[in-house]
DNA sequence: GGTGTATCGAGAAAAAAGTATCGATACCGT
DNA sequence: ACGGTATCGATACTTTTTTCTCGATACACC
């Protein structure tokens, strides 16, 4: 990568899969647990015991030998290392199937995630209410968001463009549904998802395994 | 990770970024250009020149000094070493907002994925058409599918369940969206597309960056 | 045709991520 | 109370990934 492998001291891939712990615990203390062994978590995540003992150690944070975690603790530490515990909130631009989806979506609580502003462009979209938040025209967007975050899902086409919108309107991260590589100054912060890339791997990791297949029945009869 | 670094003898990071190079030269064709070297390229997805080329190694192609590479050719090359020309089936199970989003997503021809068949449980979704697939009731899907994969977007609640019924119907490969860990037999792969995890990153990359900030203002004036 | 330069591509080095080892510690059963 | 054992956590090791170095090659300009 150009730069930021870490954020802070912490490996980014851990930070990732430390996002994947969170709602594993929760759904935990929901069950009435309290303490969970770093093979616990391997096992439910299929992962390795050493891995996730490795990542927790990043975290402020001890076990205790023969336990395990307290899961509150873990929970506490993780939110605590990486600021999931302050509500930050964003807006989302491009209300379109995705960006409804998002809109819809319940799972960004787990990390302080709060939506306060939608916007769009299409005359039979803006007015809408989608979840208790009402879409507004883009061109209202003014100068004083009540939010760092912008959820981008417009259309590829005009990506650029509306990123540097949002740029101008005081946006410091950008959560790039788009596809397109953003072009923008440094201080911006630019988190690419490109949906199509998981796809890319499956699909890659499917004829992969389909080709060991064939390779192995024709060593059986050769 | 427990196991799979590498599709075929390609590492996964390397297909990762191969996938934001397709759409990337295709768009690069569209305006007419036919050549690109691999500092155009990297310039354009703001990655560097030297890990472009690395990427290129792992596919069977050559560029030529002082020139770059044929585009059609890079296409081709990259298509061949992973697949995406032959056209693969898919279901889709749950036309929720986000299954909603992905029948209607234009993206996935570049990876040659076709969605041929919608489910789900609603009765006021059942029988619906969403982008020309129409919604069948997940009781009616076969053991004879048309299909290798599936994509996965029901409640995390019945990920699980789902998921078995897709195993026993012959499916080999799941895009899971729903954010639940899946233990299936170990001959399915499984890809997991956890949104949180972007958004996860960014917020704790956006934290970090202001943390910064904060300190080096305090060292301005101590 | 010769010279300069941009680009590739192979191999080495560096950095990062993941995995193993092992002593220390706290619970469990007797 | 005591030995057995599961688990943590520090350190060392291995593998993977990224980055650097540098010679080779082909185009461009003179």
């Amino acid at each position: 990568m150009a730069y930021g492998y870490k954020i802070g001291s912490i490996p980014i891939t851990t930070v990732q899969r430390l996002a994947t712990y969170l709602p594993a615990l929760r759904e935990m203390q929901r069950q009435g647990r309290s303490i969970v062994s770093s093979a616990n978590l391997a096992d439910m995540l299929r992962l390795e015991a050493i891995q996730v003992r490795k990542d927790f150690g990043y975290l402020e944070i001890t076990g205790r030998p023969k336990t395990g975690f307290k899961i509150v603790e873990l929970i506490e530490a993780m939110e605590r290392g990486l600021s999931w515990n302050r509500v930050s909130d964003a807006i989302l631009v491009g209300t379109g199937h995705l960006g409804t989806a998002l809109l819809n979506y319940r799972g960004f609580g787990y990390h302080g995630l709060n939506i306060n502003a939608a916007f769009d462009i299409a005359p039979d979209r803006v007015g809408t209410v989608i979840n208790g938040v009402e879409v507004q025209h883009l061109d209202a967007m003014g100068g004083s968001l009540d939010a760092a975050m912008a959820i981008l899902t417009v259309s590829p086409e005009s990506a650029q463009a509306v990123a540097e919108k949002l740029v101008q309107a005081g946006i410091t991260g950008i959560w790039n549904f788009t596809g397109r590589t953003l072009l923008l100054p440094e201080q911006v912060i630019i988190q690419d998802q490109d949906i199509a890339i998981g796809l890319a791997v499956l699909s890659a990791k499917l004829t992969a395994r389909a080709r060991e297949a064939i390779e192995a029945e024709s060593t059986l009869r050769p």
